[in-house]
DNA sequence: TGACGATAACTGACTGGTCAGTTATTTATC
DNA sequence: GATAAATAACTGACCAGTCAGTTATCGTCA
């Protein structure tokens, strides 16, 4: 490979270290991933891997600064651009699958769940940036769409917790089992059904399809 | 510590052995978990686990086995005697927020999901014999309930995801974020909303509450 | 009752291998 | 030939698994 001379080539190389680890990190966990295996991935040597990071957790904490943040954008884009509820419904059955199965969202999953407890405050700091966004916006949306009298919800808070549930399983199902054969669902199926259900179950009552 | 004699003190034993592998492996991760901590954890040296157990890998088998076929059992237990699906979602909306607090199974899902790929063996055993379990009962449960016209639902192996959803969801978040501060979510609300959005949205159409 | 092996539960020091992080050296590029 | 990117050999710490030795407990016999 060639060597890295501009600020450009860098950058470029301190990304793939980036995906190699996460990549390293999905397969064996923070503990068993080895840093001679992590540069290896990007064609480089341990050495030169020490020279775009400090120490491996160095590495752990950057990977999720570096594909959490861009995740959470895409998401909020797709949200607060929805004129209303349903509208956001029809967006996320859509939005789903696609992340599910072409993001780095499940890899990410699966790494910060297994090594929770050995970074607790890289997770608190995640949770609080990011899942309580998610969540705050999704409780948004609902308050939103209760004020205009297009659904009818008493704790959105809650609701934003059973519309993301299925979300999560689905995510960590692939991550887990996607190698594995069988078992698989149909996502675009899945989560079309699942928008329905939530227009359903939030329609004012006296309304029937 | 006295010394296990009896076959009955060995079982015992056995059980304490496992259920600090769990609670190391939990706070641990497989690979960052010391054999020598799990044996202090039980009052034990390190040499007497190995009377016990093969190695390291055997006993994350055997902690699964041991763990997660109760639960199974109960979550059984719990559907199938309910007569109907409206009694089905009222007894998951109880069962569920004191399985997320009490038992062990959120300790078992991080376990299981963050070492997934280190023992593919051990999770596919798992899927089959436990997860597409619970997805089949629940699968069940929906068909029998649409035969006898008490709900309209077309795709019942999909509903059940969403169904699970919550729950899995839930179950994780105790398991990462317990330990910490704020964040937390009264389960019982969740999952009463749960079981009424679950009613609504499944309702035959015509109905109205 | 109490002393005395016999049994096996239990221990912890040890070994061999692994790996994060360092550094002296090599080499590509200007 | 100067600069700095890249390397690979090295070090020290750590730990799964082993095994020779220790000791609690029990049955037996005086």
């Amino acid at each position: 490979m060639q060597r890295a001379r501009s600020d450009d080539d860098k950058d470029t190389r301190r990304q793939l270290l980036l995906e190699a680890a996460l990549d390293e990190f999905f397969e064996r966990g923070f503990s068993a991933a080895r840093m001679e295996d992590i540069a290896r991935r990007a064609d480089l040597s341990k050495g030169t891997l020490y020279l775009y990071f400090d120490s491996k957790e160095d590495l752990f904490r950057e990977i999720i600064a570096h594909f959490a943040m861009p995740n959470l954008e895409l998401f909020r884009g797709m949200l607060t651009t929805a004129p209303g509820f349903v509208d956001a419904m029809d967006r996320l059955a859509a939005f789903a699958p696609f992340m599910i199965r072409h993001s780095r969202v499940p890899k990410l999953m699966k790494v910060m769940i297994g090594d929770s407890h050995n970074f607790p405050a890289i997770i608190l700091e995640y949770r609080k940036h990011v899942l309580d966004e998610v969540f705050d916006l999704i409780g948004g949306l609902l308050e939103r769409a209760k004020a205009s009298g297009e659904i009818d919800v008493e704790a959105p808070h809650l609701a934003a917790r059973i519309i993301v549930g299925p979300v999560v399983l689905s995510g960590i199902w692939q991550a887990v089992f996607a190698r594995t054969t069988g078992g698989d669902v149909d996502l675009d199926s899945l989560f079309r059904m699942h928008a329905e259900v939530m227009k359903k179950a939030f329609a004012p009552s006296g309304t029937t399809s």
